[in-house]
DNA sequence: ACTTTCATGTGACATTTGTCACAATCTTGT
DNA sequence: ACAAGATTGTGACAAATGTCACATGAAAGT
């Protein structure tokens, strides 16, 4: 089976890799970011994409909408640290299959992904499902775009940095930025990134 | 970056090993225990240890102190899997620049390191030390006040209010952060705010 | 005594940031 | 067809931020 492992990590990336390859008949790749790992499935289209859902560039749900648009037989499988449930919506608005906890046990997770491999859908218990519902995007606060530019603020980029990453006018950036404090009741960037951080890990 | 690592499981020897020299430059030589790590420094001096406590021979407490005494320029982190108050106030009586628990996720860890590379002292947040507050981390290249002011920049406060709870005028607050920016090659108070999530909480 | 470091402060300056008003597209759903 | 919302953009403005030069006093080390 051919995986693609989709992590800004590289430790990650690796570890993961290394892991799942011990399993026979596995092969990975890996992929740094979203644009990266649609690249890599035109290459060579893998079974099931690991996809973590924080990262700069392209972030997990937005990737996986445009790698399920383009290629829908491929299984995504969101892997992350967080139990947070707006992605959870998000993920699954977007068409991933299953949605993992990167403190799920090795074994665990290679169990699972031979789940989905057999066409089921797979979350972990730590994620609560009671948001299960793709129509439940009112949860959703922010629009994609401001989710994107939100974890870009959240990572220390400047207006200007994060208004060329996405092809953006700064103008356009300090907008979505406004809005997102704004709706967030948060007062600069810089409470957006605690914000972020605190929530993220907690 | 050379790193040593001193563990008496060869197993954990070798993974950690193996996943550190997975970051750019690292490269990483291992010991057995205390009496081992030394002859590895006069060897050839590391940048960091990864030393854990529990050893037969020679601990890591008492390793790291006999180090320390002929190498006063290694940075030595302690690594374990216990939240031992005693082995904790002992490690840093015997200079070790932070107390990490080997649960910590990998990322972490290779986070922490970095942190204490640039000369902070980090403690995970499952270790408890009752002198230290909440936020354990804290930077020997910053001053008291340095370290204070990052502290509340890291909660979100604007420069005022900072001002106002340490009884400043902003002007020194200002100052203040520019000093920290500096000496931590960062560039605004937001990349210090996710800098110090990272380092403090990851 | 002398130097260094820290803590504190001021004033000036350019830049960044956040807000507001307004507007042109484009999609989506009714 | 129309409404609603998302996306993108501009221009103007006030406030916050970060940098620099400079200065004073206290504490600590040599």
């Amino acid at each position: 089976m051919k995986l693609l492992i989709v992590d800004d990590d590289g430790l990650i990336r690796d570890s993961l890799k290394l892991m799942l390859e011990t399993t026979d008949g596995w092969t990975a790749r890996t992929a740094a970011d979203g644009e990266d790992a649609f690249v890599k499935c035109r290459e060579e289209l893998p079974d099931i994409i690991l996809m973590d859902i924080r990262m700069p560039v392209c972030d997990g749900v937005e990737a996986t909408r445009k790698i399920k648009e383009a290629f829908p037989e491929v299984k995504i499988v969101m892997l992350t640290t967080f139990t947070d449930d707006g992605y959870i919506t998000s993920a699954i608005n977007a068409g991933a299959e299953g949605y993992l906890l990167k403190s799920t046990p090795a074994d665990g997770i290679i169990e699972r992904i031979r789940a989905v491999e057999k066409g089921a859908m797979v979350f972990d218990k730590g994620v609560n499902l009671s948001a299960k519902k793709p129509e439940a995007v009112i949860f959703d606060i922010l629009t994609e775009r401001e989710n994107e530019v939100l974890a870009l603020v959240a990572t220390g980029l400047s207006n200007g940095e994060i208004a060329a990453k996405l092809f953006l006018s700064p103008g356009t950036v300090r907008n979505a930025v406004s809005v997102i404090l704004e709706k967030l009741e948060l007062r600069d960037r810089t409470q957006l990134a605690v914000y972020y951080w605190r929530n993220s890990v907690g």
